[in-house]
DNA sequence: ACGAATCGTTGAAAAAGTCAATTATTTGTT
DNA sequence: AACAAATAATTGACTTTTTCAACGATTCGT
């Protein structure tokens, strides 16, 4: 027999073998946590976080979302983003204009300004995620994509 | 040439076809955030969180963490694992014990009554798992959480 | 033995999230 | 056409979470 019975790892590996560490929402969680971390450093120097990058670049995508779509999509109470929106459009990055076809909701559109810093955001964004996909190859990441997908829009 | 040009999809799918549903970050947060509200409500009924039930579970495992690890591992501020740790101490889940080995640190351990808890609460977690990942194949689910580990342990 | 570093703790301040109420507008019903 | 009910954005109050610096106790390196 083994001299080695039920030993337990030790140092860095004890916690990764823990129960827990099998746990998806645990996984999905310390993922998405070091990734939050990563882009809201990266956005920093164009005075962005992972939030505002969010509504500008579907600002920038020509979407027009509605405020309340951004809030849906983004999973953010429908005040939250009044005040995200605030921020952008008092930079003059983005423009609420009030949708002709129901004018209760504003769209959101970007400015040329508004572009133009997507533009350069999303080059640092972009080497973010090249950074931490470092171990992933090119198919595996789009499974990743693909399977986080199932998760972000189970209808 | 077919009469349909660069038409924007509709609806419900106008922002799903957008540059930003193609971003890992982007689809890691909102599948995170899913995840979390619906581990939150499943695990209310047993006075739990996300957060209680992560540290609850390292110590029901019998790893044995000690503070300063369960902050690393969950990415948490040490002073909130503090006050994770005196919600469940005060209901007699876990224990801090004093590291023989290092009398600055404190073990946590998992009391009996925290035991039980523990694997009531993770039938919870388990079911609603289940649930969230009904679309997924058993061969895709192990191949995600793979994935995933890339990304919540890059070293 | 001594200074530097580390662990847990506290407390304060900033940021994020939750929720109910309000106005303007639209939708559905008669 | 009139009117009630529903919806979009906004505001303000409130709670929770996050972030940070400081502190006493203990350990580590030299």
């Amino acid at each position: 027999m083994s001299p080695i019975g039920k030993t337990r790892p030790t140092g860095r590996d004890r916690l990764r073998d823990s129960v827990l560490a099998g746990d998806l929402s645990f996984l999905l969680a310390r993922a998405n946590a070091l990734t939050l971390a990563a882009a809201n450093a990266a956005l920093a120097e164009h005075g962005l976080k992972a939030r505002s990058y969010s509504v500008l670049a579907l600002a920038a995508d020509d979407v027009r979302p509605t405020q309340r779509e951004l809030a849906e999509f983004l999973r953010l109470d429908p005040s939250q983003v009044v005040a995200l929106v605030d921020g952008l459009e008092k930079r003059q990055l983005v423009e609420r204009q009030t949708d002709p076809a129901d004018r209760r909701a504003n769209v959101l559109v970007a400015t040329d300004a508004g572009r133009a810093l997507f533009a350069r955001a999303q080059e640092s964004a972009r080497a973010v995620e090249l950074g931490l996909l470092a171990a992933v190859t090119p198919e595996d990441h789009e499974r990743l994509a693909q399977l986080l997908r199932l998760l972000a829009f189970p209808d």
